[in-house]
DNA sequence: TATAAAAGTTAGACTAGTCTAACAAATATA
DNA sequence: TATATTTGTTAGACTAGTCTAACTTTTATA
């Protein structure tokens, strides 16, 4: 049995490996910074995950889950998202408003209500935020996503998913009524600064600074043109 | 803020001053049996929780909830009442699985979770045990309910409550097809032993121990007889 | 490569919550 | 009322999780 501490260090643990992903190792400083902790702090609790076998540790050396650990570490995931999903579906939670619930609704500890609620929500696949919710078995569904930035003037996509997960950008969303699925399409980008112009559904096109655009998950449409 | 820890110590004081009626006071053994801890850890949470006031306390005195102690007391029991609702009418629990998840979720801090959840359920008034649900305000629903052992022979009742709500005793009563709402009609009480001959629903009469009736809250029905 | 900066560790201290063992007060009983 | 029993308190210790301050190792840079 966990404690909600070390399920925390866990999960942190898993998101920074998402963060880089070809290099899923993360630094004391790193960790600590993450979760709001000083880094002696995180040396004691790593040594003790390490005496767990949850995660590789080696002084002065980078951190990494081990198969335990990962798995520990996707089930708590899980969970949030099953929860942020919960929340927003059932609830009428906004999307600003689900993660920090979830922040403690993530440490019950029952497997059967993980499960009933999976099922009850219809076996969602994304979080409020487009975040892909693991599976039972660990996996994670998958879907490709590019940043809004990597769209070029002309093109259209979709939204899928919010990088920031912010208060503030989050409700910046909601006034544009821009959510996950909304039609974008790439009006011009302005080389100057990264800005774009772009058309949100089908409302006036507006501009978007390049912060916003990096900000952005977005699947692209194949052109419906023949 | 409270802790977990704290908010246990508030719940159980006030379950035990709705256990002796009249009297509402606890003492320390009392209290660290009903949590599952040594006296002495009880007698120095008790001198921390009367310090931030939410209980008076005395040396060697009975331990009282002051308005606020009884207030928060009461928020906890109303979250785990709800919850345990949640648990039995979306998510499938039986009823003798909801307690124990409940005590996980009663800790969980947002205003508006407690709320949305209450509208959700659409403001039920009894939990799956058929316990009153505090309302936002405080307030209790309350039934005239009374121990089936105060049923006389030829009388007829519905099941309102149970008094004790362990596993064993919730799942005889699932074998019994007694639920929250089930009519009892007593056929015979029997001198010797106090034990009654009763009729479920409409099944076969059967007869049932004093320490069954005893823990089964019931409602009497007027006979519709002119 | 020598040195400065960054990253990480250790030692020692603190709080919350718990325990055991010894003691003190209150209550019941002879 | 004197004594025994029950009830409650105190002192001291332990663990988990955190901190600060001093130190060490690694990495970057002049
Ligand atoms: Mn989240
Ligand atoms: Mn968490
Ligand atoms: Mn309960
Ligand atoms: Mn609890």
């Amino acid at each position: 049995m966990l404690s909600h501490t070390e399920e925390n260090y866990l999960k942190a643990l898993l998101k920074l490996s998402f963060q880089n992903e070809e290099k899923p190792e993360a630094g004391t400083n790193e960790m600590a910074a993450y979760l709001g902790v000083k880094p002696a702090t995180a040396t004691d609790m790593l040594k003790k995950l390490k005496e767990k076998e949850l995660v590789t540790y080696k002084k002065y050396g980078k951190i990494l889950l081990t198969e335990l650990g990962r798995a520990k570490g996707i089930a708590i995931l899980r969970k949030h998202r099953l929860w942020e999903t919960f929340l927003y579906e059932k609830l009428d939670f906004s999307w600003d408003e689900v993660h920090e619930v979830a922040e403690q609704l993530e440490h019950i500890q029952s497997p059967k209500l993980v499960n009933k609620l999976e099922e009850f929500l219809d076996f969602p696949e994304f979080d409020p935020h487009g975040d892909p919710i693991p599976r039972a078995n660990g996996e994670l569904p998958t879907v490709d996503k590019v940043l809004l930035t990597d769209v070029k003037a002309g093109e259209s996509c979709q939204v899928v998913a919010v990088k920031d997960t912010s208060t503030v950008f989050l409700q910046y969303l909601e006034k544009l009524q821009v959510t996950i699925g909304t039609l974008v399409k790439v009006m011009e980008v302005v080389d100057f600064d990264g800005s774009m112009n772009i058309q949100i559904a089908s409302s006036d096109p507006r501009n978007v600074s390049m912060k916003f655009a990096e900000s952005l998950f977005v699947k692209k449409k194949t052109s419906v043109t023949v």
